[in-house]
DNA sequence: CTATATCAGATCCTATACGATATTGTATTT
DNA sequence: AAATACAATATCGTATAGGATCTGATATAG
C-alpha cells in the first residue's frame, strides 16, 4: 500500500463522517432521544449553533432533515420546534402501518436466511439483554429502544427489500415510543418475543415468522396504549 | 374584520407560500419531472442559485429535503446529483411496497367514504380524462403521472392514516415511474381500472375496493416492467 | 510508453452580515 | 379597567465572502 493511499484512507476514516452536519445531526437527534428539548418547545437556530459551537447553516441543513423526517416542526418565519408529544391517532395510525410492513419483513427474512445472518441477528438479540452496568432508568430505556430498532433494522435487511426498511428507519418509530413511555420499563416480554422471532428464523419457518411478527407488534402496540390512559 | 387582520391574511395567502425555498424546492422538483436534469448528471449549487436567482443556502435546503426523499444524491465534499434511473430490483421493491399499503388504503377508503369525498374523488378522476389542448407526448404523460398522484392521494387523504398517506406520497412514486416511463404511453387502462376502483367506492364495499386497487397495482407494475426488457 | 508528482480550476463547506418579520411589552386612549 | 396603537427585541430568511477539498490536466522521471 502507498503513502498515497495510507492516507486517503485515513482521510476517509477520520475525515468523511465528520462532515459538520452530520455531527450536528446526530447532536439534536441524540438530544431529542434525552428529552434535553421538551417536545414541542422552540428551537432557536442560533441559539443552538452557539451551544454547539457551529455556524448556522450546518445547523440549517440538519434541522431540514430532521423537518422532512417529522421530528421537529417548521414554521415560516416564526421558526424551528420540537414535534409535539403524539396523539393516540398518530399512534394507531403508525402501528396500523407497521402492521403492514413489519410480518412481512418478517417473512422474507425467513425466506432469505443464511447461517451466518442468523447468527449476526442472534448477536443483536443478545446484546439487548446484557446492558453493561447499572444505570438509571432513562439511559436504560434508551439504550433498550436503540437496540430494539436495531434488531427490527436487521430482519429487515435481510428481508431485501430497501423500500421497507429505509420507509421504516425514516419513521424514528423507537424515538416515539421512547419519548411516550421513557418511564415505564416493558422491555421483559419484549425480550420472550423476539426469542419466538428467532426461533422461527432458525426454524427457516416463513410463516412462523410473520405470525411471530405481527404479535409481537401487536403487544408492543397494546403494553404501550396503557401510556394513553 | 379589522384592517389589520385583512392585511394579515393578504399576507398568509401572497407571501406565506413564496418562502424562497419552497419555490426553489419546487423548480428543482419540476425540472427532474421534466428530466432537464438527466438521472445521474451532476447538480452544482452555485450554477442552480445564479439560474433561479436566489443564493445558495436556499438551494442547499432545498437539495437536503430532496436528498431525504431519495430524489437527489449527496456526496461529501463532491457535490449533489440527480438519483441515477432505478435499477429492476428497486422497481420491484417498490411495488411490493405499494402492494402492501394501497390495497390497505383502499379498504379504509371505503370504509370512510361519504357522499361528498366521493363526489370530490370523482372529480379528481374526471380530470385525468379531459386533458385540455393538444400537447407533445412528455407533456401529457407529465400531466397524467400528477393527476394520478393525486388520485391515489385523495384515497388515502379518505382512509384516514396519515402515516400511510405521508409514507407513500414522499416515496415519489410517480415521479419515477414518470422518469422510467415518459416516452410510452401507457394512460388507457390505468383509467379503467381507476373507475373499477370508482364502483367499488360507490357501493361502499371495502373488500371490492381493496381488490381493485391491488389489481390496479399489480397491472401497472406489470406494465411498466415492461420497460426494462 | 507508463506512472507519479505537481498545479490550476471548479466546487463544496463554513462563517458572518444585513434586512424582514413576528412576538412581546409598554403607554395611551376610551 | 380594558382595548388598541406603538415601539423594541428576538428570530428567521437571505446574501455574500473566504477557506478547504476534490477533480482533471500537464509535465517529468523511469
Amino acid at each position: 500500500m502507498s503513502l498515497a493511499t495510507a492516507k486517503r484512507d485515513a482521510r476517509q476514516v477520520l475525515l468523511r463522517p465528520s462532515s459538520v452536519v452530520e455531527a450536528v445531526y446526530d447532536s439534536i437527534y441524540h438530544r431529542l432521544m434525552a428529552l434535553e428539548i421538551a417536545p414541542g418547545s422552540r428551537i432557536p437556530i442560533d441559539v443552538l449553533a452557539r451551544e454547539i459551537g457551529v455556524s448556522q447553516t450546518p445547523v440549517r441543513e440538519a434541522l431540514t432533515r430532521l423537518e422532512r423526517e417529522g421530528l421537529v416542526r417548521k414554521e415560516h418565519l416564526i421558526g424551528y420546534s420540537a414535534a409535539p408529544q403524539w396523539t393516540r391517532k398518530q399512534f394507531e395510525d403508525l402501528y396500523a402501518f407497521r402492521l403492514l410492513l413489519e410480518p412481512e419483513g418478517a417473512r422474507l427474512a425467513a425466506q432469505n436466511m443464511t447461517p451466518t445472518a442468523l447468527r449476526d441477528l442472534e448477536a443483536v438479540a443478545a446484546d439487548m439483554e446484557h446492558g453493561e452496568g447499572p444505570v438509571d432508568r432513562t439511559t436504560r430505556y434508551s439504550r433498550f429502544a436503540r437496540a430494539d430498532a436495531h434488531f427490527h433494522d436487521e430482519i429487515l435487511k435481510i428481508a431485501g427489500n430497501e423500500v421497507i426498511r429505509s420507509t421504516l428507519s425514516g419513521q424514528h418509530v423507537h424515538l416515539h415510543i421512547f419519548r411516550l413511555m421513557f418511564n415505564t420499563r416493558v422491555t421483559q416480554e419484549a425480550l420472550e418475543e423476539h426469542e419466538s422471532l428467532l426461533d422461527a428464523f432458525r426454524a427457516g419457518d416463513p410463516r412462523a415468522a410473520m405470525d411471530a411478527m405481527r404479535e409481537h407488534v401487536e403487544r408492543s402496540r397494546d403494553r404501550l396504549l396503557m401510556a394513553f390512559e
